[in-house]
DNA sequence: CGTGCGCTTGACAGCTGTCAACACTTGTGG
DNA sequence: CCACAAGTGTTGACAGCTGTCAAGCGCACG
């Protein structure tokens, strides 16, 4: 996952009792809308997926990724956000009941509110970025983000494209494609096709992100540094 | 409250069986520091408290405005912002484990976990607003909540200083007072000293916010209007 | 091989941050 | 009561970033 989600880990020793369906969805497709009834949430097992929020204007703002091993959908009442597939994708899918009523002691309950402490704390974070970080550094935080969802391997992969990225970073895909040439052209990535990133220079990259490079310590254990900020996967938060 | 905070919803009936502490703090006194652990919930009684992040490169960003009766510092674990005091305030302190452990069935539980993922949604928009939106925008969005925060009155206090309200939007003091200004210019608001607004034009000023007056509906149910979205307050969403 | 969509690039304008100067308010001391 | 200083807010000039508009490129798909 990136960012801002609010998503009760359950998916840790629970998956195995609890009744789910597997589904599939094709690239683009509606997985469930903005304000339809929070009845079910899902894992993903494979593929990438959205959710996102459409305005009044026509503009759209999209608050998440979710990969494999995420969990989302985990609202309450109603979803706050419509979910789409961005690629293909296969996810494992819970309903609602299941986690919240047959359990006596409620454990569960417990660990989606301190989940969902953590993920208003990260949504803070973003927040900040978003107020306060340009194109730049808000792209190259994400694909930091993205290649620690990838387990750190120099090519990084995109399955979004150009507008979800934009969407997501609040920028316009012209802002976007510019920031990719723009970092491609200072040495800090190869841009290798639509949807694959080749990290050059990992360090100079994470200054660029507000970040210092690992090596470095910030000034003391409370703050986070920004590039860290977009990433708060709910698999490694657990 | 303005904004994007948790704030478990257990003042009303809760309060009387609940063991509080009354506090005073001076303009400008820190109330709880970020990274503590979060040990107490506060009410506010009177006055005025924000919450921030304090960033590494010294950047300060706001996370929200409270005021009588609204609740801040509910937090896990450890507090994610800092809190001070805007003016002198009065405040009651209460202890979080009245909260968890004193009670078998923890109704305050789910309405923790009600609140909090109404406080993601709102977090959301707030995102929404600090990605798309311009300053005069923002402000007007900003004015109207203090608007309806303080019961609708054309008269709009501003207990906060230019560098708080900034800080809040995303923006700098100079374009916070330069907007002021303009608005003030175009006849919607006059600017009657540092801390009172008075309210000239309402319906402009939501048209200026992106939000259409109250007598246009959104275009359906789900939509929430940006207007509206800096306001959820907690006393009121209760 | 042709078409279309997504992406890139360039020109330009508008908004907002930066820098600088000044006005106003508040508080202190004479 | 006045003089002064410090803090806060306002205003202007300017530059840089990013959105808008427009055109063109290139990959994917038929």
């Amino acid at each position: 996952m990136l960012t801002a989600i609010p998503a009760p880990d359950v998916s840790h020793g629970l998956n195995s009792h609890i009744r789910s369906t597997a589904l599939r969805f094709r690239s683009g497709q509606l997985i469930f809308d903005e304000g339809q009834k929070a009845t079910r949430w899902y894992e993903v097992v494979r593929g990438t997926v959205r959710t996102c929020r459409f305005h009044i204007d026509g503009q759209r703002h999209l608050t998440g990724f979710y990969f494999a091993g995420d969990v989302f959908g985990a609202d309450h009442g109603y979803y706050s956000t419509a979910a789409e597939a961005v690629t293909d994708v296969l996810i494992e899918c819970y309903r609602v009941g299941d986690i919240t009523r047959e359990s006596s002691p409620k454990p569960q309950l417990e660990g989606a509110v301190s989940m969902l402490f953590r993920a208003m704390s990260s949504a803070q974070r973003y927040q900040f970025i978003m107020c306060h970080r340009t194109a730049t550094e808000r792209l190259a935080a994400f694909l930091l983000c993205l290649h620690q969802q990838g387990g750190n391997n120099p090519r990084i992969r995109l399955p979004m494209s150009r507008s979800d990225i934009a969407d997501f970073l609040g920028l316009t895909i012209h802002t976007v494609s510019r920031t990719f040439t723009d970092l491609a052209r200072r040495g800090l990535i190869k841009v290798d096709g639509r949807h694959s990133v080749i990290l050059i220079d990992k360090a100079r990259l994470f200054r660029f992100a507000g970040e210092y490079h690992d090596n470095l310590l910030p000034r003391n254990g409370a703050e986070i540094h920004p590039a860290a900020e977009l990433c708060l996967g709910n698999r490694s938060a657990a």
